[in-house]
DNA sequence: CGGTTTTTCGTTATCGTTTACGAAAACCGC
DNA sequence: GCGGTTTTCGTAAACGATAACGAAAAACCG
């Protein structure tokens, strides 16, 4: 028990440096504090008369110790609860366990699933996360991307809010390897996980018609690969049955930030009340337009879904507590964030492979009333 | 341009450690790949033909340094975009601009709304969180914990779902500052931000008899600091307008944990229906559990808020959107972050002051149809 | 202009760990 | 009992930064 330090203790400045017991009550002030210990390599190769390095091979679990000092070691280990400091071995190994999260919305629910599937597949490897919202902010994002280069993450997680890649770019510059979630970007080869944005628009619009809805329109979302996609999926279901599409079927709400949503959901609204003939079928880029544009329907006297069908993307998990219980497009967050643990964990264990993998998810349609016309 | 080094490059292992230009392309391979550089300081300090020292202190704003060499340091530094390593600093320094926040659940909104909170504060000043997710299971958290404080971080926010204090604990004992939020441990000393819990029952209960209510019952939360408080206000109120408070109309509802609320909620709800005089009015622990209560109310035939006036707790941005818009206390979850983060900001400039403070936050309710009888 | 102060910058040690290498000890076959 | 392997362990040098100290250069002052 000798040679230990005591490191920060409250009110007992002066102690830094200097040897001190395991616990250590300071009997003139306002009670006893526990100081705390910092216990080292050093300290515990000091105690058994060994040296540091064969310490560290103890723990490390390496072939060249002998059984015997490997059992007295980690009893010590353990009896003193000690823990290597990563930051140090991080400095040398140039891995640090930590995984860098971007995400445009911390609180949106497909941003938490995707949170929560990666941490709890990550922890079992020991990995942490270490989250950034860019609240769709482009030039926010990139300057979290750049300070989070800073401390040397294994890798990042990404959902770009940008148009342009140069976030991303970075990234790879600096050779941190580079997982894109929800959005991919044609043209930039990286890691990909997120679900077929085309058959997202497709189950939606194939379903409204199933239900019997004969002028389907579509509040679309940003001019980014997503919003494209499921036009372009919207688009393929109604060619598939002779369908028209009128191109002013199509209203775009502007750059859907999901915080505000619901007014560009309402205010799209407005504009396809307006349309003649007046659609009877409604596939929302996201739940958010969705829930305005609900809203302002049902303010507007329109039974959903009698006289109109909706059909949302996201699946929140309270879409079937709405006063109209809204169909959705499921979009797998939780599997996402899975899927992209597993990604990592093959990019970090595996020599940096020059390929770059994509796992599309299937997209599941969830009926719910707002759309059930039979 | 001389002494640079590339360091990890897809496909060129052997290069590691020599001299590189700043970008490098391999004739032979799939393409041309950009390599990274590692700028350190010694990069920059070759370059200039000065010491580390001298471009650390440049970057660090220190006053011992010429104006002149430091514009010229500062110039070169801007153009290779060089950025510290965090990783040494923090071992030099023992500050690693890290913050470890530990919540029972990230898709909660709530806690959700905590950490966007503390992030967008935290932001200014460059520090990070690291998160983890207990999943209201108080052995992970402990483990958590356990794991991150290897990580060194400088300090730690933590909603706990235990019931003793031994996380916290071990948190004190290796000497990193702590903030709790949410739930606050009577007996531990420590800094805390939440809002006052028995004002929440107290204004739910206060609330529900404004409207006329005259049989108020309660599904109660955990057997915790917070749930007690609740029920505690819930009294109180009662107690004040001379009300008489059942024991039998106070319902328990378990350990609810948010993920299955709903499901006790509804549970709880049987209960109440079967009570006779069946209440008029009912304040929920959360909106969770309001949630599948009021889902089962409806089912029963019970108009809301005719029959049953209902007030929920949390504010959930989707409350208004519900079938039944739900009434709801607000906890002031976004604030919580904020100022949590205001009081690390004190902690970890200020030398580490032996009083633990509290910021006690107003709660406030929100009223809405599922309450609204006159 | 000598001496003192101030400014500016470099040298050395350190943070806690791992990696590379080599030495000692133990084991082996003959 | 001797060369050669194998096991086990220690020494030294990193990793990239900062802290402490001291020396050189510049500025100041009477």
């Amino acid at each position: 028990m000798g040679g230990m330090r005591c490191r920060r203790a409250r009110g007992c400045g002066g102690a830094v440096g200097r040897p001190m017991p395991t616990k250590c009550f300071i009997p003139g002030g306002f009670g006893s504090y526990t100081l705390f210990m910092v216990v080292r390599l050093k300290d515990i190769a000091a105690e058994l008369g060994v040296s540091v390095v064969t310490v560290s091979r103890a723990l490390r679990n390496r072939p060249d110790i002998a059984e015997e000092t490997k059992a007295k070691i980690l009893e010590r280990v353990k009896r003193l609860n000690y823990r290597p400091n990563l930051t140090a071995r991080s400095l040398v190994t140039g891995r640090s366990s930590l995984i860098g999260l971007v995400v445009p919305d911390l609180i949106h629910p497909f941003f938490g699933e995707i949170a929560k599937g990666l941490s709890s597949m990550l922890r079992e490897k020991e990995y942490y996360l270490i989250v950034s919202s860019s609240e769709s902010d482009p030039q926010l994002e990139q300057d979290e991307v750049e300070h989070m280069l800073a401390h040397h993450l294994d890798c990042f997680v990404v959902a770009s809010c940008r148009k342009d890649t140069d976030s991303l770019r970075r990234i790879s510059e600096a050779g941190v390897p580079l997982v894109l979630v929800d959005r991919s970007f044609p043209g930039f080869r990286a890691n990909f996980v997120g679900v077929d944005d085309v058959k997202v628009g497709e189950l939606a619009t194939e379903h409204l018609i199933a239900e019997g809805c004969k002028r389907i329109a579509h509040i679309r979302g940003p001019a980014t690969s997503i919003g494209d996609a499921r036009v372009e999926g919207y688009r393929n279901a109604l060619a598939r049955h002779g369908m028209r599409v009128a191109s002013n079927y199509v209203v775009a709400c502007g750059e859907a930030s999901d915080s505000d949503g619901e007014t560009r959901g309402r205010r799209a609204m407005e504009e396809i009340l307006a349309l003649k003939p007046r659609p009877d079928g409604l596939f929302c880029f996201n739940d958010t337009i969705a829930l305005g544009a609900m809203e302002r329907a049902l303010e507007a006297g329109l039974r959903i879904p009698q006289n109109m069908a909706l059909v949302g993307c996201g699946n929140f998990h309270y879409s079937s507590k709405l006063r109209v219980p809204l169909s959705s497009v499921d979009q797998k967050s939780r599997e996402i964030g899975e899927r992209a643990a597993k990604m990592i964990m093959t990019l970090l264990e595996k020599p940096a492979s020059a390929r770059s993998r994509s796992v599309i998810l299937e997209p599941e349609l969830i009926a719910r009333e707002s759309s059930r016309r039979k």
